[in-house]
DNA sequence: CCATAAAATGATACGTTATATCGTTTTTTT
DNA sequence: AAAAAAACGATATAACGTATCATTTTATGG
């Protein structure tokens, strides 16, 4: 699992990329995020951000996270309860598929045209929309299956 | 103190079938589960089992659900935090696909070949692999697509 | 530049979801 | 009936998340 590139840091102000008002402490909690190589909970950030000398209460980081996730910079892993960077395109009305392995927990987005039409054609005709959606995956990968991990 | 319940005479026999001892208690929560049509939360069915004069704590329902859940008689809803009853046949080595409509919050298994397959065959080039998997859809059902709910 | 409005952040309290621990009761097995 | 195992109860507390209102910071119009 690579370490995903740290936010811009040479922005000092806030920076408004399409409605996006990146703050110093959006940034700071965005880059700690970057920093794990697996999803972060909510109280582990606070943590992490008092170990950086800045004292950040649930409330602050819920709103935070809020902000992050609306604004496409990170998404939630609800099995988890727990966050992560977006890596992936996401171009408007396409699904985002999230794939968490249930033994060792390694997390990434699935980018994938044929999967996702392949499941985008199915799904429609069992009545169900794939638009803005979310879809969590639960499965093992590729070296949690090999090792048979019980 | 507790109360006493004049129908405590006899706790009803446990019934063993494939090793699932489904008592008085377990039965009595999986009917709860069963009557209503959505997803449950877990404080809300200690409250229903109060509404029916059973005093029901933390601990024993999450140590109940969690029995339900391990015997396949219930799914839990991770987008939700609640749970439903098991209505798929869910033979062993197949994935559990469970989608919840993100506008009204309906919930149902869905137990299809061909997604399945679609997805199996996709998925294992892709380096993951669905066995005894879950797989969580957050999507719109037909009729909130139709009337467009916001 | 200052006044003002809007956006962001801080502080406190509380609500919800879940687990740890240990003691008691019930059921099974012998 | 005794011993072991499984289920259940009681209490406390951890983990996750929100409501509310005050204060600070940033954007914006005169």
């Amino acid at each position: 699992m690579t370490p995903h590139t740290p936010s811009d840091k040479k922005a000092a102000q806030p920076s408004q990329e399409e409605g996006a008002r990146l703050t110093r402490l959006r940034r700071d909690i965005l880059d700690v995020i970057c920093a794990e190589n697996a999803p972060v909970k909510a109280y582990d950030l606070i943590e992490r951000m008092r170990g950086k000398g800045r004292r950040v209460t649930p409330t602050t980081m819920y709103r935070t996270l809020e902000f992050l996730l609306q604004n496409g910079f990170i998404h939630r892993v609800n099995f988890l309860n727990a966050y992560l960077p977006c890596t992936g395109k996401h171009k408007n009305h396409t699904a985002l598929l999230l794939f968490v392995c249930s033994e060792c927990g390694q997390t990434r987005e699935i980018d994938d045209a044929q999967l996702y039409n392949a499941m985008h054609r199915r799904l429609n005709e069992l009545g169900i929309y794939l638009k803005d959606s979310r879809i969590e995956i639960q499965a093992a990968c590729q070296s949690c299956r090999a090792s048979g991990n019980p």
